[in-house]
DNA sequence: CAGATTTATGCATTCGAAGTCAATTCTTGT
DNA sequence: ACAAGAATTGACTTCGAATGCATAAATCTG
């Protein structure tokens, strides 16, 4: 029976000799003091004595003692890990969300599990794996369906929507607004006399690409132009390429100005443009875009576009997510940014002002 | 005496009723089979009749169970968690890697925690939380110390370098052989007649960089050619652009060609050449880089450049990695890629061959 | 300096799943 | 129908750290 007392210490212990894994119960031996006060002095405000924690710490540092936050996590019940959700990282766009992402979160003592949804196929088998590592919260910048978004409150795991909202449903969010950037953006191209426009928008299912689509066509017909020619493209730069294509051959000629769903997509419009139409740009043809990569910013572009604030929205992301974890059940909030117009050299533009 | 045998499944049913998650006691409970009934259940080769497989699923996706990978880890001590690090994302050549990165080891069923260092700070502070992961192993795409490097091994966690190896000791690594593509590329650019180089190489402390550059001023002073005037960047845009007037001012025109550390510095060099200084790319001054990134390949640049396979080498360091958790105390291998010669439209070329 | 507090510390238990081992049930062969 | 063997199943322990509770030590109070 008194040999029972023992047990666990000898056995981890022994585990020690031949696993490489150094536990609390070892530094604990070596400090000659319990396992208890171990853990004790290595959480913050707990009540340790001085001379307790010297003599803790030195056998830690001795041993080179790690804890494991996989047990620790068990315990307490809180992971720090967050979830981030993201379709696809060649989208030029995404990286930097990412990149502010991790370091924001990093900077709160939160480790990032990444989460890359490719092809839209078994999106679901991939989420799945997101509860089973308990995470703290989810922050999503990829496209999820409705459903997989409720399966996130059915789990009562806190998630913020990055750039996305649901139609129906109030949710922690942070978007940038598609609409008011689009309207701004048809009404300066507007105003320099362009009257025939063409729009390649994203994918159907990308709700911003939708938004962007909506906002332009709104204002082009508030104006009282003709309707644009609309194909769609799936955000790369041979989509920019095809739409400008598809775009001329159905109008037999080419628009005044041509909007384009994201900056890559601008990007392979304006090089279709000059160097397969031999069309100028903006002599001939006004091209925009959105988002604001850096590669808009290459000379060889100094594309006209509408720049989302992406440190400040992938930190108010990182900050209503930790603020949501230690007060859950806060009413759901939308942190709406707006774009900034970058003027660039791709677009005839006529003066700003409504 | 006797109560205390149901005292663990009480008491995790008790806590079920206040706390949201679902145990495989609670999936046990309703079964009507034991807790280690449940856990067999989920356990591949395991001896389970098809009755009792039958009866716990239906329990399980009934209340919805999803199992705990940190408990499941801490006892079977692998998290199939992998940790990749990576320096800074926004190089657009690491976003490609680490997506395929993340794609590999998903489909192999690990997971990834994302560990971004940032400007050369507190990288250890960083480090020092993968180990409390538990991960299973790292893939390291960043700048290290040999130091740090070495802490792996220390800690006895399988770990594969990606684009990096240590000069001193055999270690895991997927490599690009940096040296022959810019001894090809010297080689090419030589046969077309340029006699006058100059190289815009890469921060001091990469040594992909220090490769790059190496191997060209070796190819270029074996030619019996001028030695070159070397600057160096950070491998961003606004390097390329400044390294080329850095070369202009130092030897007081333009030189016959520009071999840049990375693609980006390629084009900002192109860029800058051609919008700024007027110089015709490549008429008058012939431009390559490295890596083949995807606006390499844009008409507007249609760069020369030694692209790397990143999807190849990414899975080769999945494979790898994978492959030393299985069955460590492998000895160590490296697996060396040769990169793509692409002659695009920013050089003019020699014929092949040496 | 005794008594009342406050502060430190250790013991035992807990988190949730997995593995050990013994007990039980189901197959077989004869 | 019975024994030997194989296939199932359950009780209990384990992983490593955190915490409630009780006790021991230190500090304060008067």
């Amino acid at each position: 029976m008194a040999t029972k007392k023992r047990k666990v210490p000898a056995a981890a212990n022994a585990l020690q000799a031949h696993s490489g894994s150094i536990t609390s119960y070892d530094v604990a031996l070596r400090a000659g003091v319990s396992q208890s006060a171990v853990s004790r002095c290595f959480k913050p405000g707990a009540s340790v004595s001085a001379s307790m924690r010297a003599r803790v710490m030195k056998s830690a540092k001795d041993l080179d003692y790690t804890p494991n936050a996989l047990a620790r996590s068990l315990i307490t019940r809180r992971s720090n890990l967050v979830a981030v959700l993201i379709s696809n990282l060649t989208n030029l766009y995404y990286p930097e969300v990412l990149s502010e992402l991790s370091q924001q979160f990093t900077r709160k003592g939160m480790r990032v599990l990444l989460f890359t949804l490719p092809h839209e196929a078994d999106v679901d088998k991939t989420i799945a794996q997101v509860w089973e590592y308990q995470v703290d919260g989810v922050v999503a910048a990829a496209r999820l369906t409705p459903e997989q978004v409720a399966e996130f409150e059915r789990r009562r795991i806190p998630f913020v929507l990055y750039n996305r909202t649901l139609r129906d449903k109030a949710v922690n969010a942070v978007v940038c607004d598609q609409i008011a950037g689009a309207r701004t953006l048809v009404t300066r191209l507007a105003a320099a006399g362009h009257k025939r426009f063409g729009i390649i928008g994203g994918p159907k299912d990308s709700v911003v690409g939708q938004e962007r689509t909506r906002g332009a066509r709104e204002r082009i017909a508030e104006l009282g132009l003709r309707e644009p020619i609309v194909v769609s493209g799936n955000y790369d730069y041979e989509s920019g390429a095809r739409g400008l294509r598809q775009i001329v051959q159905q109008l037999g000629r080419a628009p005044d100005a041509i909007i384009c769903g994201n900056d890559v997509m601008a990007i392979g419009c304006v090089d279709a443009a000059r160097h397969e139409l031999g069309l100028g740009v903006p002599a001939e043809l006004s091209v925009a875009g959105f988002d604001g990569v850096e590669p808009s910013t290459w000379l060889s572009y100094n594309l006209t576009t509408l720049r989302q604030p992406v440190q400040k929205m992938a930190q108010a992301a990182a900050d209503m997510l930790t603020s949501l974890i230690g007060h859950p059940g806060t009413a759901p909030e939308k942190r709406v940014f707006s774009a900034q117009f970058v003027e660039g050299g791709t677009s005839r533009l006529g003066p700003a002002g409504e």
